[in-house]
DNA sequence: CATGAATGAGCTTTCATTCAT
DNA sequence: CATGAATGAAAGCTCATTCAT
């Protein structure tokens, strides 16, 4: 008669989440139902109780994966010196990332495009603000809105994670100062900047 | 029993990549043979006349789609003074692209992987050739090799394709004169640049 | 642990077959068990305690549907002059019904068919001793056997439920008079009868 | 380059419905396809380059089914005396009817229950007109009008089909004998009919 | 060269049923 | 008594690919 715990729910939902992204990240969006449940350990009708649908399952995965990127930001950007090291720690972990089919869907996905926007613009609001405290302290340059800064910077974030895989010497070790280096370009630094390729 | 005119199968190759890719774009991957055999006004079986699978396909649009970014970039970079508008004219069509498909798909098969880096080595060396030129007329920051801003520039170029998708403000109008910006700042130009967003 | 009280035992499943009543009216004989937990508001596994299979649930629906139809003319046909209105009062609601359903699965299903024709037996004994007390008074055409007017007044019961199928028109508003006319013609009443379509 | 026969097409076509058609008599309309396959000796893939989905199959057999009903009544009815004899061969053969799964399908699914309600019509045209033929010759009962009639013969014949799952000692020998019977009270005929059951 | 009939494995999803709590 | 998590088989349907014509 007690229901059970909702938590419990949420813990197996999550759980689920995760080894739909080991498989999405393995295999792309390709993966199938059979290849997650076997990931989770658990049977293709069970996964029905937590997801209505294929779909379902990619949107909480996208979800998940741009809920990390802002939860990376919105740590504390407090003082404007630490925007380069923040973003170029945005740079995730050496697998096959899901940034790439994410936007690959989101052309052709009304509401994965529209969850993508409404994302990115949290984005770009958080480093607004870091980049105009940087202008009010004069460490960045003030000859632009902080807000068109901010776009850029996202674009850098972006182009950054393809030339890793456009580029197998950047991939190698120079990825992150390459970053670092566009950053300061894009924030008026006058670094010494990126080594040789 | 003649062979057909070579010519004339590659012409219709060519058609059948075309209409693939017209597939590709609007679907995704996972646009179907029969969707593609139907947009071709083609017989299935014809089809593989032409490829022996659905692989060979993909990869045969990838190709297509690099070629096409390489001869716009390989017609003539005389001057480094047309880098900037050079660069942005790479920037593609209304449409979805495949640019994320292909990113994303490199992440998984080999072959487009390797693909992919062939073509983006290529890409980088015309225009470090080009960069050069620039660095040595002056017009062009030289404090870094001309390799490594080319890496950058192609970093740049993918990630003004993801704000497209990010930001629909920036894809409404600002895109070109972002990517521009963006150009400028990497090549250390020291134009007044980008409007307020 | 005291054993719950039976009646309350019999009440529920009795609410149960309610519920499975409507969704089997609703949606057919496909009608799923998650579908009648929702309507009763009850979890599948308790259904579980009053039925031991779908089968089972089916079986009772069946055997409600026909147990109503026993009720209504098991009241009291002392009067002979009373049938015609009796008959035509089975004639049921407006929603769907489940005869056809009950009659489609007699065709495949032993057990239904043989609790429709046991089912049939009694209705068509009640409506023949009606019938012969008929005969006896003079009401009734007596050239045939009482059981054969009873065994045609089923038919054209069951006849009647089709036409409104069939038959908008007769649906709409004539239904019961048309029903009124073939009982009289059964019976060999000599009315003015059923008014033009 | 030449494109096959489309007469070879449109009979697999219907040989898949006949294999449907025996399915669905002998399951009922939940025969699935790859019981029908089975029985038509066809991959499931390939029953659907013929029909788009299981309901275009189940329409494509209820309109045989109506199909085969109109054209042994359309035969020819040129005397309405052997109107009874015309009407008492529409009842079919021995096996499982597919009329009650009709029935029952009509009440839940709008299209099925359209194509019945034309076909339905259309039996009462013709059967209105041999009976208006009929009245004029005097052979039959003229104090209702012909439609009236033919929408009581077709309730009829409904009526004694489910009879014979009601009773089966009707369906033992005297279903034909009771149908013509009815007919006959139905037309005002007034032959001595029907033995005892 | 060209067709489209044909395959069969695999897809996502549904569902009756069981069982630990 | 009552829940809902869990199962696994089977459902309808899709699809890359083959092949006789």
């Amino acid at each position: 008669m007690r229901t059970v715990n909702p938590d419990q729910h949420e813990k197996k939902r999550r759980e689920l989440l995760g080894a739909a992204l080991r498989r999405f990240a393995a295999e792309g969006v390709q993966a199938s139902i059979a290849s997650i449940c076997a990931e989770a350990g658990v049977s293709p009708g069970h996964l029905y109780h937590y997801f209505p649908s294929k779909e379902a399952i990619l949107e909480g995965i996208f979800q998940l994966v741009l809920d990390e990127a802002t939860a990376h930001l919105s740590g504390d950007v407090q003082d404007a010196r630490d925007l380069p090291a923040l973003v170029a720690d945005l740079y995730g972990g050496k697998g096959p990332s899901l940034l790439f089919d994410l936007l690959a869907e989101s052309q052709r996905n009304a509401a994965i495009a529209d969850r993508l926007r409404r994302h990115s613009a949290e984005m770009k609001q958080l480093l607004a603000s870091a980049i105009a405290r940087g202008q009010a302290a004069g460490l960045v340059d003030d000859t632009l809105p902080a807000a068109a800064l901010a776009t850029m910077l996202l674009a850098v974030l972006d182009g950054s994670k393809a030339i890793r895989l456009r580029d197998p010497a950047v991939d190698g070790g120079h990825a992150r100062e390459m970053l670092l280096a566009l950053v300061s370009r894009v924030l008026n630094f006058t670094r010494p900047a990126f080594p040789s390729v």
